[in-house]
DNA sequence: GTGGTCTAGACCACC
DNA sequence: GTGGTCTAGACCACC
């Protein structure tokens, strides 16, 4: 599996299997059918218990990304369309970030730009 | 002064004072050598700790945004131009977000246009 | 057969197959003496165990909705009249709920025009 | 505090936690602002370990009924207005309900009444 | 002092 | 074999 924790850093580990996975699922690597490994099995190749495994996938579902069955275990599930609440949230998000990109001097032509490239850096897809 | 706390919010007091100084600054409400409010006034002001108010204060002194000495107290310090560091803390931080946002269904262009309007909100300022 | 699993659903998938044909009795569209599929012919047209929908089965059996014998297989044989058990039964399952829709500030006509909503989707059946 | 765990029964000790403080909400015996214990109070009071509490408190709080911060602990702070999203939640959960009270021969009236007697036994509380 | 994260390990329901 | 729930206990960030 593709997942790569950093110990040292700041981000908990359950949000960065929850990124990593997000972002599997932007590049396309991860598709909708698609499944996940075991929380099980997860937990033991990037060396993490159990329960942390499981919140990433808990907060993936509820995220509307994936599902979670007993019998199939987790796989991709992408409920598309955003809502005015999602949209909030990202605003919530990007907007420190936009502040403090003014203060230290960048244009706003240097943030579109910026931002263009992560997002072709996913491959520009824009179906599913 | 114009801080307002949100108790109710996941992101911690500190952040929220901080976020808020920075969005002032990118409105240009808050210009090289303002002085903030002193730590201790400040605090009392919100209803938090000292330690919290100062934490904020201190991760603005690192960005370069504000500059603190015993004369003066607090006031806005901002070292204009970003290194390759600055560059890349934005590109990990906005990275999860375009993610997020291309898993949902957003395009390039809805979500270019989103953070112009984000941008535009701070009032255009791209001079100091 | 017109049972429908969502494998996404957090619900258990006997728990779907047995409302589902709690739901086809209370729209008539199942009568008393109309046999259910065989336990095997069931599952292996719904993709799922055999445990799984012998589970419903058994359910349906101890609600008294269904019987089960080695000649006819399984068929519906409705006992009408609840006793004080199946009302607190109903009083314990739809309590929280009540709970949860006054928390949320829907006033008791709201809720009445629902469940009356809900009850005449059935077909408004009263008899057996 | 209020809290009655039934360990004999099927539904997750969270889950009671959970509904009792909602029930707690419906009836006006918390109200907006009111201090709940704080996680480990409460688990140690009820026997339980702290992160069963947890799980409860977080899905209150991801229910909009409380909020959470670390200096007071979990207060309610019920966002009232319900969305789409949560009438869809209430009809799931009711339908099934009802489908076996007509399964049962129990009419519109006799169900009407019964919600309606729920509803009352919460103090008929409309407002916030 | 408060909740958040994480661990190691258990038992259970569902499949 | 899968996730869900729960325990007992640790360390940490925030306050």
């Amino acid at each position: 599996m593709f997942i790569k924790i950093d110990f040292t850093s700041d981000m908990p580990i359950y949000e960065q299997i929850k990124n990593q996975i997000i972002e599997a699922v932007a590049r396309g690597e991860l598709q909708n059918g698609d499944s996940l490994p075991s929380i099980r099995d997860l937990a033991s190749e990037i060396g993490v218990n159990m329960h942390t495994v499981a919140k990433a996938y808990n907060e993936l579902k509820d995220m509307g990304l994936i599902a979670i069955n007993k019998k199939h275990g987790a796989y991709i599930a992408v409920s598309k369309g955003y809502n005015k609440e999602f949209l909030n949230e990202i605003i919530e998000e990007v907007t420190p970030i936009v502040a403090k990109a003014i203060c230290k001097g960048m244009n706003k032509n240097e943030l579109i730009r910026l931002i263009e490239t992560i997002f072709d850096s996913f491959g520009g897809r824009e179906d599913g």
